[in-house]
DNA sequence: TGCCAGGCCGGGT
DNA sequence: ACCCGGCATGGC
């Protein structure tokens, strides 16, 4: 399957998304973690709760309690998992860079993404989404509608005969990474565009229970 | 009503 | 190295 077949009818279709849908680096990073697992209007909710309160700043959100927090986010739900998270994320890039993140980001992307994976609440997803959408830098991300794309779509990632559903199973993220990663452009824009294409595309066409259908711009992709 | 959402962790095999 | 239960709210 041709990728920039598949970006460029997505971006057709639904044009430019303007991601991450955030005007600084520490908001990708606040939407990152809230966002695991969960639906990004509740997410958005929390962010405008939190602005509202002037509780916008990895300092402001370091200065109040953690059960505080958890109460503050409590709509993005497993709430006081990802008050702890959000802290030990906040508290890294506090001590890593002084609160700089664009200094944070000029560093080696491959330390910083290791970096990121030994944070608890920071897996593959959110690392590359923070690295990607607050950091500028090129790592592909790899979610829930990519890997749904895939599987509806049969793509295999190599030619070694997986079983159809490799691309389900998470343990395979980095492999699914890498494949995009080695078959389009290194360009961070392209990467930030088609993330953003495909999670549109699964939002109106291919959450877990909905079939291929005849609106999907991508039905010309169907066998 | 029950299932789903822009995952990840930790304990048990 | 996998597998799987737990985490939790709001929308449809």
């Amino acid at each position: 399957m041709d990728l920039l077949k598949v970006y460029n009818r997505l971006y057709e279709d639904f044009g430019p998304q303007h991601w991450w849908p955030a005007d600084s680096a520490f908001e990708v990073v606040l939407g990152a973690v809230l966002v695991q697992n969960t639906s990004w209007n509740n997410v958005q909710k929390c962010i405008d709760q939190l602005r509202d309160e002037k509780i916008f700043s990895p300092e402001a959100i370091l200065s109040i309690p953690e059960n505080v927090l958890a109460e503050k986010i409590r709509s993005s739900g497993y709430y006081h998992q990802k008050a702890r998270r959000l802290r030990d994320v906040l508290s890294y890039f506090q001590q890593s860079a002084g609160g700089d993140f664009a200094r944070c980001f000029s560093r080696n992307p491959e330390t910083l993404r290791q970096e990121l994976l030994a944070l608890r609440g920071v897996g593959p997803e959110t690392a590359d989404s923070i690295l990607l959408y607050a950091g500028n830098l090129p790592f592909f991300v790899v979610d829930a509608y990519t890997r749904r794309f895939l599987y509806r779509h049969h793509v295999r990632i190599d030619s070694k005969g997986q079983p159809d559903d490799f691309v389900l199973q998470s343990k395979n993220y980095e492999r699914i990474r890498l494949f995009f990663e080695r078959r389009i452009p290194r360009d961070v824009s392209l990467y930030n565009e088609f993330h953003a294409l495909f999670v549109e595309l699964g939002k109106k066409y291919c959450r877990k229970t909905s079939p291929l259908c005849d609106q999907c711009p991508l039905r010309c992709f169907n066998h």
